[in-house]
DNA sequence: CTATTATACGGAGGGTCCCTCCACTTGATG
DNA sequence: CATCAAGTGGAGGGACCCTCCGTATAATAG
């Protein structure tokens, strides 16, 4: 989606120094932006960034894909929690080891992820990449709980994700109420006993 | 908050009638425009409901005051049905009948929903008035079930009101996946046996 | 019915966004 | 160097929320 991803293409001709070192900066601003200020203006990146409003949308097209890039590397730890997980415990422990890691990540990050989610609202096609990955990382998870029969059939690992992640960013929760209602669904996540009223 | 609500205070002259005809109009007008667009401009109501946008904002001076307004009649719905089921089920069947309930609703809202969603995510202390009362309904029919003993007790009717109305809203979910994951929670939702593994 | 006045109205325009466009600049290459 | 595609900067378009204030009018008093 943004030009670094094809940087490595078609070598016609290299990228050149001066669009690297923006491109960098770029994203290092909208970084310290969104974690300092929760959410900013194309504007204020670039400003900050020493560069103007062009060069900004020349390496982001749109608003989203400065959001995605920042996105991204943050993805990336969380998948690396998952595949530690699935490779470190068993089937249960894991899924209750990672969606409480997930949470604790996105806890964190509850400012930028809800601007994040907030443009998956209104435009659900927008499916990006990292995000993909991220649910493949939940999936991975739960998957494994249902194929050893600790977690329930009828939900998927995506349907987890989108119950944990918008509670996560709902602003009148704290770090505790978190938690235990990570609890609450972990305990609806485990296969129904026959109704027991 | 609106300038309805303080109508009937000081009678030293009544609300003019050409007064009172608008904000029916623009209440009316916003109705149309968020059932019919999902989201609405300042100006897209003031034009519908034929009168300026001066008029829009001595009536509802800020976009929230006429999202609050509309919000308003929506509440009294769900609120009337968690007395009547209250009033008619056992606490457990009162709990199940009005989360699902709660959820086929917010779920018609959808869009209309984000938009407020996102109104408190932005400004926390706003609390409207009409928020609280949907709070205390819910939390009317959990506290029931756990003084019976059939909801666990460490969560609070505010947490499953902020777990299930940001679900409702995710973009992603049709009708059953929420149907199935208000399922999962209720299962959540039950007193906690002693793990089963 | 007219005069008075508080109330209400309309819409121009200020401020903030996101984003586009294009004249100008600069780094890479022969 | 000379060339020129790649890159840059920022003015400005369009949408939005909201303010301001000159004008109009409904309610009341005489």
């Amino acid at each position: 989606m943004t030009i670094q991803d094809e940087r490595a293409e078609s070598p016609g001709r290299p990228q050149r120094a001066d669009a690297r070192r923006n491109h960098d900066l770029l994203l290092q601003a909208a970084r310290e932006l969104f974690d300092e200020e929760g959410d900013t203006s194309m504007e204020a990146i670039a400003k900050r960034a020493g560069v103007g409003v062009g060069t900004l949308y020349r390496h982001f097209p749109k608003r989203i894909d400065v959001v995605e890039a920042v996105y991204r590397d943050d993805v990336d730890q969380v998948v690396a929690v998952a595949e530690r997980d699935v490779a470190t415990r068993t089937p249960w422990e894991a899924v209750d080891s990672f969606l409480h890691a997930f949470v604790a990540y996105a806890f964190g990050k509850r400012r930028f992820l809800t601007e994040l989610r907030e443009a998956f609202e209104k435009n659900p096609e927008l499916k990006c990449d990292a995000r993909e990955r991220l649910e493949a990382a939940i999936r991975l998870v739960v998957e494994r709980g249902q194929g050893a029969g600790v977690v329930r059939s009828d939900v998927t690992g995506d349907e987890v994700f989108g119950l944990l992640g918008p509670m996560c960013t709902s602003a009148s929760f704290t770090r505790e109420q978190c938690d235990r209602l990570v609890g609450m669904v972990l305990d609806g996540l485990r296969p129904p006993v026959a109704a027991s009223r």
